[in-house]
DNA sequence: GATCTATAATGAATCGATTCAACCCGCCGA
DNA sequence: TCGGCGGGTTGAATCGATTCATTATAGATC
């Protein structure tokens, strides 16, 4: 059925060593040949079968990027970095959606290491490091994102989630709010935490001012638009006078249940800030305040720790890339419209 | 280095066959057997070789899947509904992203062709059918996504563009607009096309209605930013009274470019709809009108088909799944906010 | 002409899981 | 006692590209 490299070194007359050079190692081959080959590639329609060459290799071409929600542009953005850096070097990414849900980041790292994958980016949820340590103690490096780790066994790419906290809870208490609450969750994940205990350093500092935390269960739209609801549905009084969500999407979740009924203001009664500084965050009814991310950067840079660590093996410096975040200040926290 | 079914066969004293009926037909094997062999391949850490698996399958247990843009939320849902489809039935899938440039389109479509995936799913970009002929005759069906085919040799699962088209224009018109104007592109995106010609025979019925196109060279929030800056530097009379968005992407650049400096008001000035209904539509500057789509249920639909191809072979009977659009109504287009 | 070098080309061995024809062995029925 | 049956198990053959030690060829040098 399928043509292989047997038909094509038999319609081109050469060895199949021959045809395999031709592919691989153009300059080993005289040009007569090279083109007497690709001809016959050509006209069989030959197409090379990349398990048998993952099989002799060892290892395949491709990583592993296992996120916590395909569908948050902040990840997406991510990918593509990661994406354009790996593609640079000829390799490919494959991405899982874990969906914060340990079963399925688990069911991905199971299956990149399945197909030998060069090595896996990760977001993790909750503690995934012992698997990690695995998958490194069988030949497999791992670089986590989005996330710090203490742990100097791994690289990781990540923001000052704490110093991003502080900026977000520090710039509502600048204009004035005192009643703040922070919403987000899950409390598993490192960033949120991290998040959380800078807005709470921030709120340490000024008297009077306090933090109320609201927990979520994830760090979507819906989620956002629940915790809302609640919060509209309370006494005036009740109510804080600031909100720094955990992400944008949260963030567009909480501004839609707010407003709904024409309730509550944003940013009269309530400030609104965000984090991530997603594209539609601009374009929010209230032009979200957001904390930017160089989220493309993380991918790219991502991928460049991976590989480097795949090539130098075990003498391999771990690397904790850490960049900083930016405030960026947009209606839904009294800026002006940009 | 890597422990393989020798390894454990050794360990747990059976055959490498039997490790391997162990793995994938555990009925033919005694319980103690399974077991013993359970046993060692967990003490060992074996993993079993994808790859190696692969080669002697003929054929990877990975599904293709090309998209025109990773971030458009609508085709971040459809690879989820795709997904899990394909998850159900013990199936990967691969996600590339075309970014609507034919080279990289041909790009994953190679890599899926070298990885013998079981089947491709496309959003094509131009004029991608011979392509897919080609694979189909090596054995690779494809199914296309977002775009119906007159091809009958293709099954596809796609919305109705053109009654999409004339949903949009035609609710534009029945709010009292003449002026309309469509903004999208590239051209070579059919659904671009059919969206455009339902536009203009909504058009076609009213007397004094017009519709002027602009189009655009991608379905991006910046290409929507970029055509809208351009019609808010026209004079006030020169500018349409709607505005029809191709998708919501451009809708919601437009809508930024539109408002800045108060310059046009939405939909005052200028009513506006997209296409879609991606989540961030409703939380918008204006709440944006726009066009529905199932877009999980077109993923999860495509695999389904995809599968039953792949199965029944060259007798399978191609289907051209067709759903309805539905007009959701905000206030970017006059609707009462929700 | 003999010797050496550089360049091309060869093809058997290899990667690791799966398959399948052959085999083993205990047990039943004749 | 023997043939037959069938659940368990075996292990060589297989998938297809790559590698590398070996061989062949042409050209250069003395």
């Amino acid at each position: 059925m399928s043509v292989n490299v047997r038909d094509v070194a038999a319609l081109a007359a050469v060895s199949v060593g021959t045809v395999s050079n031709v592919m691989n190692h153009p300059d080993k081959v005289s040009p007569i040949t090279v083109a007497r080959v690709q001809d016959a590639i050509k006209s069989l329609g030959f197409v090379r079968n990349d398990a048998a060459r993952q099989l002799r290799a060892g290892h395949s071409t491709s990583l592993g990027l296992v996120v916590l929600d395909a569908a948050n542009p902040f990840f997406a953005e991510l990918a593509r970095g990661a994406e354009n850096r790996a593609m640079e070097e000829g390799f490919t990414v494959l991405v899982g959606n874990s969906d914060e849900k340990p079963e399925r980041e688990a069911l991905y790292l199971d299956l990149f290491e399945e197909q030998r994958v060069h090595g896996v980016l990760i977001a993790p949820f909750g503690d995934a490091i012992p698997r990690l340590e695995q998958l490194k103690a069988r030949g497999t490096p791992a670089v986590l994102v989005d996330r710090g780790v203490d742990h100097p066994g791994f690289s990781s790419v990540s923001v000052d989630d704490e110093a991003g906290g502080y900026l977000a809870a520090e710039h509502l208490l600048s204009i004035g709010r005192r009643r703040l609450a922070f919403v987000g969750g899950s409390m598993q994940l490192r960033q949120v935490v991290d998040r959380l205990a800078g807005a709470q350093r921030a709120v340490a500092e000024v008297a009077g001012a306090s933090l109320e935390v609201i927990e979520t269960d994830s760090l979507t739209v819906r989620a956002g638009r629940e915790a809302g609801d609640d919060i509209r549905n309370r006494a005036a009084a009740d109510r804080p006078d600031a909100i720094f969500a955990a992400n944008d999407l949260l963030a567009m979740g909480l501004l839609q249940a707010l407003m709904k009924n024409a309730t509550v203001s944003v940013p009269g009664d309530i400030a609104l800030i965000g984090y991530d500084d997603i594209a539609f965050a601009e374009a929010a009814v209230v032009p979200l305040s957001s904390i930017r991310q160089p989220s493309e950067l993380i991918g790219y840079t991502a991928v460049q720790l991976l590989l480097r660590e795949a090539e130098d093996g075990a003498d391999f410096v771990h690397e904790q890339v850490l960049f900083q975040p930016e405030l960026i200040v947009r209606e839904s926290t009294g800026g002006r419209a940009s």
